[in-house]
DNA sequence: TCATTAATTTTGACAAAGTCTAAATCTATA
DNA sequence: TATAGATTTAGACTTTGTCAAAATTAATGA
């Protein structure tokens, strides 16, 4: 991703350290929680509020800057990685997720036929299961 | 599904006005949160505590008597339909819930191939769009 | 049928993740 | 540099769900 000033002032967002903080954290941190930003970026700059923490993400969100997802048993989670088709794996054990490509572009029963009358916008795929730290744990 | 009664039983969980109308609630009503079903169940039997809704989802949850869905921006629901793959199609704006059957069956992209030395044990696919109603419905 | 034991239900406190509001502060512009 | 509008902050609040202890109920055997 380009330099997060760049993009915030292409977004016609007015810059602010704590965009511009968020912004960084989210890239260096693919898939990581609103806690779990909120934690980076007060090691960069002294200080930020839950609250606009969850502001940032969510016009960061609304203007397609970065993506939420949101798996089950877990906060929501965020990475800069957009405007492309993957899919996520999640550890059901520790939550450890990682991107998925679609291994033969675009899968036949993910095409958006018109079910039931909806207006479908988006397949969205979660696999589930163990990852390779958790399998070797004990239980 | 067959009697409520006798699923409780051959499960080995003792038999309780509380489980038997949880049961009945969830399947005549395909997709609806705890809060609806409790509704439900009040009005079948006129009292039951918050607690004992989630008690007993989550032990008929975990017999796999009935299934979780937790489609973000959404409370959990619950369905009777198990064992067999179907997935979901929720509408962004009211949340109404259909089920859709995968239209060809085992799709290439869903085989759980060994990605990222996760050992994979579901892939969950949740279509998101807008439903008849809310598309008619201004803005 | 009744007593007993183990499981279930209830009540009320608590927790996590987010949102709402108003006041204070800051950014962008002229 | 002053101003207007947007952002940030603080703190209360909401929703969804869990925890723990006491009270109640179901299943079993005598």
């Amino acid at each position: 991703m380009q330099d997060p000033e760049t993009t915030l002032r292409q977004h016609d967002l007015p810059v602010t350290a704590q965009r511009l903080a968020v912004l960084r954290a989210v890239a260096h941190h693919p898939h990581a929680t609103a806690d779990d930003l909120a934690e980076q970026v007060r090691q960069k700059i002294g200080a930020i509020s839950r609250q606009s923490v969850y502001n940032v993400l969510n016009v960061l969100t609304d203007k397609g800057i970065i993506r939420r997802i949101q798996p089950a048993h877990s906060p929501a989670r965020y990475e800069d990685r957009v405007g492309d088709n993957h899919h996520h794996l999640v550890c059901r054990s520790c939550g450890l997720t990682e991107d998925v490509c679609c291994a033969v572009g675009a899968a036949p029963c993910l095409t958006a036929h018109a079910h039931h009358g909806f207006k479908i916008d988006e397949a969205e795929v979660i696999y589930w299961g163990t990852c390779p730290s958790c399998q070797k744990k004990p239980r």
